[in-house]
RNA sequence: GCUGACGUAGCUCAGUAGGUAGAGCGUAUCCUUGGUAAGGAUAAGGUCACCGGUUCAAUCCCGGUCGUCAGCUCCA
């Protein structure tokens, strides 16, 4: 008999050789029905898994993690069974499960069409029918090499090799089908109940653009079919939410042929945009930032002296003006540089933080362009804090609250890594070293959560950098604190100390926003178009019922509009639910109806785009709720 | 940049086994003055992304270019 220690902290008597199954089954029917695979001691296992000796288990079921996984990847393998009955020519690449699903990278001479994916979804269905086991193996090197190198897979052959040498090599058959697979799995293939195909890219082998382009199947799978159609269903509504969408429907933005990468935005675009760079004024000043602007153009020497020409060259957009080479600025920390180099400094200035709402060109790849997240002209709302080294930590963690009282403000949610030193940079060792340890520094001492990204720093320094969410659960890089050792020494920055001596000061890069653009497509999921009232384009809609009451439609609005408040009046004679309708699809935040009652006793009746008809209400009484609601940017 | 799909009116989309195009929404004008999510009529609006080829004839077939979308790669 061995002891196993289940979740809830009880203890179980079992026989020794038991299965995983077993046991659930002893503790419960439904228990043993639902589960998938389950936890030994610190390791995750198959059902069929025996229990040799005394340690812990748990049981997981599709609304784990681990269950979620193990179901989609054991979908993978039938996705790849299918594929290899249909198109036995296919080799095999990888196939785990991701987020949402799972997919399986093929190499094949034939080109995957949406039909063919029908074709493969009913082949899926079959072996699901035919209800296979999933049989481990475990495997030596040599074993596995030679039965896969004899199958043809050479890409299996080629992950056989480079495991370590003491790896545990396993394989999972179902049916005719073997996959290298660490596992675990779940017990066989009928227990997934609804699969769907989702799409076909392109993906490169080992995601390396060097390596031949496989074919990528992604695919998804539930144990019932509501919750695949309420999957479906939220992608739907994901969709709605898409800002390139609500950009053109709303009139705020867009991005047009003529332009690929560089958006337009429209006049109520420029609303929103505009009250968001107030409102980062408002807040800079009050961080005792002072603001400066830069050129967008500016000559090679100075490219060449940041090191941008060498380090960032395949990025930046020339031009020749009068025979000499010029870049237009990727970055607008150069210009910065000489703003500084324009006058001495003092020790007693510091810390000097200096912003510029900046407009930098990188030129992306065209595959990576996508609405306003990812552009190729876009302003970041950057900074400069040039500073003595006894001031770092206390400067990061001054720039930390600053970017979290912004996300707060939206309600976003965000997560915050650490990159350290790339391949390609610029300094030595020592420097890197230094200020790594100052960045990790602040974060200890704000207590916050991060998660390090090893090789991603900037060429120049390590960086903070914030991650926001949008609506399709894809993360952003917004913010972004970056150290910066080098520059000040290309620019050779100087600063009078209290010995009277000339002595080098620090300088940190940082954007809250991060770019505007980005911003604002983020801020456009987030609400899904209906902007809190302080940001919305038009934030009253004053609607007269018929032409009598038209005159006093207006007057209401100019007394709304001399207090600053953005208001339409919707002069048209249509219906009073063709107007509301149509206010209602334009996300505006408060309807005034008025007709004849209201004119006679100077009410207006409010209508709210959330909560619909509020009845009549004192018009003084709704402009002074309003201009507060805007002031405390609810 | 790479792989695949796509590009028809301002928007969303139909369509032609090759004979130069249609709907809804929107816009304009007129009728209607209607109390909380679509009143009616009429009209305007298209070099069917661009360039070339095949053909008596190309929006449709073929090739190239540009752009969009989904991924990959890369990054605010």
């Amino acid at each position: 008999m061995v002891k196993i220690t289940l979740k809830d902290g009880s203890v179980k008597q079992c026989e020794q050789g038991m299965t995983v199954l077993q046991i659930a089954e002893d503790i419960s029917k439904e228990l043993a029905r639902n589960a998938l695979v389950a936890k030994l001691n610190d390791q995750i296992v198959d059902l069929a898994w025996s229990v040799e000796e005394d340690g812990t288990l748990e049981i997981f079921n599709f609304a784990s993690e681990e269950g979620k996984n193990a179901y989609r990847h054991t979908t993978s393998h039938i996705l790849a069974q299918a594929v290899l009955r249909l198109f036995p020519e296919t080799k095999l690449a990888i196939g785990p499960a991701i987020a949402d699903g799972y997919y399986y990278d093929f190499d094949t001479e034939h080109t995957f069409t949406p039909d063919d994916l029908l074709k493969i979804e009913e082949e899926m269905a079959k072996i699901i029918k035919e209800d296979l086991p999933l049989v481990r193996k475990e495997v030596s090197r040599e074993e596995a090499l030679a039965m896969f190198k004899e199958k043809g897979e050479k890409y299996k052959a080629e992950l056989i090799e480079d495991l370590p040498a003491d790896a545990l090599i396993s394989t999972y058959q179902q049916g005719e089908f073997i996959d290298l697979c660490a596992g675990p799995h779940i017990p066989s293939t009928g227990k997934i109940k609804a699969v769907k195909l989702m799409s076909l890219a392109g993906a490169y082998w080992r995601g390396n653009e060097k390596n031949k382009m496989l074919q990528r199947i992604y695919g998804t799978s539930f144990p019932k079919k509501s919750e695949l159609d309420e999957y479906l269903f939220r992608l739907e509504e994901a969709k709605k939410r898409d800002h390139r969408k609500l950009g053109q429907e709303l009139k705020l933005f867009a991005v047009m042929d003529e332009g690929p990468g560089f958006p337009f935005f429209f006049p109520k675009g420029m609303v929103l945009r505009n009250e968001l760079e107030n409102y980062w004024r408002q807040i800079h000043r009050e961080w005792h930032y002072e603001e400066i602007k830069t050129p967008i153009i500016l000559n090679r020497q100075l490219w060449e002296r940041s090191g941008h020409w060498d380090h960032y060259r395949e990025n930046m957009y020339t031009t020749i003006i009068d025979e000499e080479d010029y870049a237009i600025k990727p970055m607008n920390c150069p210009g910065a540089m000489l703003v500084y180099n324009a006058e001495l400094h003092s020790y007693r200035d510091f810390p000097i933080r200096t912003a510029e709402l900046g407009l930098v060109h990188r030129h992306e790849l065209s595959g990576a362009l996508h609405g306003l997240m990812r552009v190729r002209s876009f302003t970041q709302d950057d900074a400069h804090i040039f500073m003595l080294p006894s001031q770092i930590t206390e400067e990061i963690k001054g720039v930390i609250d600053l970017v979290d009282s912004v996300y707060k403000l939206f309600g976003f949610s965000y997560h915050v890594e650490l990159s350290t030193k790339p391949e390609k940079s610029m300094g030595s060792d020592e420097d890197w070293e230094m200020a790594t340890s100052a960045l990790e520094k602040a974060l200890q001492e704000k207590g916050m959560d991060y998660k390090i990204n090893p090789g991603d720093g900037a060429f120049y320094g390590p960086k903070i950098d914030f991650h926001l969410q949008d609506s399709l659960g894809r993360t952003w890089q917004c913010g972004t604190i970056q150290l910066d050792f080098q520059l000040p020494e290309k620019f050779e920055l100087t600063y009078v100390g209290e010995d009277g001596q000339k002595h080098r000061p620090v300088m940190i890069h940082r954007v809250a926003f991060g770019s505007i653009e980005r911003f604002i497509g983020i801020l456009t999921e987030h609400y899904a178009g209906a902007f809190p009232t302080w940001l919305s384009p038009v934030q009253v809609k004053v609607i007269p019922i018929t032409e009598r009451q038209l005159a006093y439609a207006q007057k209401l609005a100019q007394e709304l509009f001399a207090e600053g408040i953005r208001v339409e009046v919707d002069e048209r004679s249509e219906k009073i639910g063709y107007k509301i309708r149509e206010a209602q699809l334009e996300k505006i935040p408060y309807m005034l109806v008025v007709g004849d009652k209201e004119m006679e006793s100077g009410t207006v009746a409010l209508r709210n785009r959330k909560e619909g008809d509020k009845g009549s209400v004192d018009f003084a009484e709704f402009q002074k709720k309003l201009l507060e609601e805007i002031k405390q940017k609810k």
